[in-house]
DNA sequence: GTGTAATAGTTACTTATGTAACTAACAAGG
DNA sequence: CCTTGTTAGTTACATAAGTAACTATTACAC
């Protein structure tokens, strides 16, 4: 063989990307699910309505890069969890105006509160510095796909 | 309302990496899904095995922490494709010795390729330590988890 | 040996996700 | 108005992925 092994995957960006992802959502997923028996792209929507206020399906798309039927779905799921209430929009029939509801802000609350201590863990391995640098790299990479 | 927009979902890590981990396969995953029609287990699983020679399903579950069946199938899929073949180890029956055929070494020879140039197109965003620095914050994240 | 537990890998079942097709509402040109 | 095109959101269909149950084989205890 004139080669073979000289691949470090372990080094591959998207590789560890990947891995750091799941890694590094694993106990902050099992949170918003055992609790609130939500999937990732509701608690996504939730915060988005927690953080903005009320916003259509289409803004929180556009912010968060969220496929329209994934949030259809998740608007659908918070909407039986009496989470957010939907109001069709008087000038654009088209569009519905989300918020949260009393309960669903509390769970937003709660949940941010939870992310917050997540977030503070996972910053503990790492220098104040080199925290904010991860955190600037991963911005760029995400960017050119913007 | 006690309080509200403060929570900044761009620098929570887990929203992070997710959104950095898509962004950074999309024009990888291109490249495999077109031109071989794989899955991204199916890629793992090639790379697996063209950098460790020949391995159990097991063995690559183990190194890359990835679930049986995704194995499983990954395997199935790429036996159909004529890129691996599958031996019944003699000396204990459950496992399968796999390795790849010549066409699967030249696929794996030929994203290999492609894999380090999307590296050094990614890398080039950054210095060369800034970049070292990313590869070892993130090992250190995905290392809690092993 | 025989029974029990553990392991490698597959399959069945349920749930999630993406693509594309669809409905309903608006917009703009004629 | 009426046609044509666009947009917001939903639904249908196909495919993916996870959990748990299953088969076959080995290991170990007695």
């Amino acid at each position: 063989m004139s080669d073979s092994n000289n691949f470090d995957l372990q080094a591959f960006l998207p590789y560890l990307l990947n891995q750091a992802a799941e890694a590094s959502s694993l106990s902050f997923q099992r949170v918003y699910q055992e609790r609130y028996g939500m999937l990732r792209g509701e608690w996504r929507v939730l915060f988005h309505l927690g953080i903005f206020g009320q916003m259509t399906a289409r803004d929180i798309g556009v912010r968060g890069k969220i496929h329209k039927t994934k949030i259809s779905r998740a608007v659908q799921k918070l909407a039986e969890k009496r989470f957010i209430k939907r109001q069709r929009n008087a000038d654009d029939r088209r569009q519905e105006t989300l918020q949260l509801t009393i309960s669903g802000r509390a769970a937003y609350l709660e949940l941010r509160k939870t992310a917050e201590h997540y977030q503070t863990d996972l910053s503990a391995e790492f220098s104040a510095e080199e925290f904010a640098l991860l955190q600037t790299m991963l911005k760029r990479l995400i960017k050119p796909c913007a």
